[in-house]
DNA sequence: GTTCCATATGTAGTAAAATTACGTAAATAA
DNA sequence: TTATTTACGTAATTTTACTACATATGGAAC
């Protein structure tokens, strides 16, 4: 993993420590910050250790030696401190739960962002360009991530509709047919109905797309997957960042989608960006 | 700011640089990770300037000395703001536009996460608690937003209700009143209708809440803005983030609204998560 | 408890890296 | 041109990190 975050490293790998690699540990746990801004010498002085023994306690935890330690260290205090108390508790202010909020979104996009197959998104794109139909399914907040897409995807001249209705999507599914695709979103890919319906269009020889998590049921029935796997929040408090990483990887498919269709096709968007206009107060500027 | 980007600092510098500090900027800028791990005699070697050269580059930009620099480089490019964010351009294939797309998305986050109004987040969750029934008013893709934050916001056993239908707007604002809170999303804050059917509800004694632009028509009718101002993409293939941030924001009310709740509210939570178990196949583990 | 072995830790020397002081070259203004 | 400032490099110095080796410490076997 090569965002792992160093501190916890440290914190996880502290009871198997011998004596002196401990007291370095505690060292830099105790204030990672500037020790990512020391030498090695006043580290070991402030640890009661000598300076191989710090030396060897970076090797240890697979950096070439104290610089590169201290460089790791440093980005994992950028993206990680912050993650180690990520959890909104019930102490939190809004002073300190809205950063909170904030950077796990932020950091769960920067982990698909990092993890996600470029040859899926290209072979998506390929099948978007091709459908004769587009259908976006998904039930609950998936359903708004649906919406959103159809009111993406329309714009590119091309008879998209998104549903949150299982009876709708059951009926168009059977009467789904080669050419037509169904995109099918849904965070843990395990609802049963949405399954079933996936499976149906897929008999009758249609496309399905799921944009869900890696290894769930739906995967298995579809053509293709995009394969999203947001780390699950067993916290209560904690907002559910799976659907926004889902809108990102729409974002991205559309801007797929638009590259392929080449420059001649922007006039077009264009002119759904104007048709607005009537409806807004200008402003100045 | 304390998360200003060392690699657009720099960037913005390179004109009044002279030769040899210009020099080491270009050898930084083009690959910036490599920098954060040479010594100062490699990478004057590679920009063809001597060491002292490097190190008084390095203190130009208010750094200690180069280790001290490399280390501020390294965090600079750390996921949250990274600088690349530049525009998707005709010639980007998947894996240039994919990170890019990602990466606005992460910028304008952290941008908003950064300036943010607490005072404000917390007037509007103390509207929120205090409401009799809670109105999410959106159009387009604000639609989406406000079908999310109903699907959000229900589960705080509060009376909810989204709508993308300007009449049933129009009407449910004409017979609102004190007590109601009219939760109106609009990325720019200046279609018309929104702002007509907030100027109706307000006119009832009811709460707006506006979730727009700043100094927008919107924000002006409004009882209490939320102000998110995500630069304008004026690039056609550039997706649209302002309803992702709106999305987060979004999240953070529902966090702060949980908080205000209490440890009791709990079991409530867990309950409605629960009922939706029998629809899904359950995973191993 | 003693001996042996392995592991842990430190000492001292060496190599590398960064910084400083200083001198020369280039650029600018008079 | 010449004076003067600014830019840059050389070489020495200092700091930092690493390596080889020595000593110590803690078990295990006897």
């Amino acid at each position: 993993m090569q965002h792992q975050n160093l501190v916890n490293v440290i914190t996880d790998a502290l009871p198997g420590l011998n004596k002196s690699e401990r007291k370095v540990a505690e060292a830099i746990l105790s204030d990672p910050e500037s020790a990512t801004g020391s030498s090695i010498a006043s580290l070991a002085k402030r640890a009661n250790v000598s300076e191989p023994s710090v030396n060897r306690f970076c090797k240890r935890f697979n950096t070439a030696g104290f610089p590169d330690f201290k460089l790791k260290l440093a980005k994992s205090l950028v993206s990680g401190v912050r993650f180690v108390n990520r959890n909104v508790d019930p102490n939190d202010t809004v002073e300190s739960y809205t950063p909170k909020i904030f950077d796990s979104t932020i950091n769960d996009l920067a982990l698909i962002r990092d993890s996600i197959d470029h040859s899926v998104v290209n072979a998506v794109v390929d099948q978007l360009i091709q459908a004769k139909r587009v259908y976006f399914f998904g039930l609950g907040t998936s359903g708004s991530v649906a919406r959103d897409a159809e009111n993406k995807f329309f714009r590119f001249n091309l008879p998209v509709s998104f549903h949150d209705d299982v009876l709708m999507m059951r009926m168009l599914a059977s009467t789904g047919s080669a050419g037509d695709v169904f995109f099918v979103i849904s965070h843990t890919g395990r609802t049963k109905e949405i399954i079933d319906i996936a499976e149906i269009a897929s008999n009758n020889g249609a496309t399905i797309i799921a944009l869900t998590s890696s290894l769930s049921p739906l995967t298995a029935v579809s053509s293709i997957a995009l394969e999203v796997d947001v780390p699950e929040n067993t916290d209560e408090y904690m907002a559910m960042t799976s659907r926004i990483v889902h809108l990102v990887v729409l974002d991205v498919l559309a801007t797929g989608f638009t590259l392929r269709r080449g420059p001649d096709f922007l006039p077009h968007l264009e002119k759904i960006k104007n048709s607005l206009k009537p409806t807004r107060y200008q402003s100045k500027d």
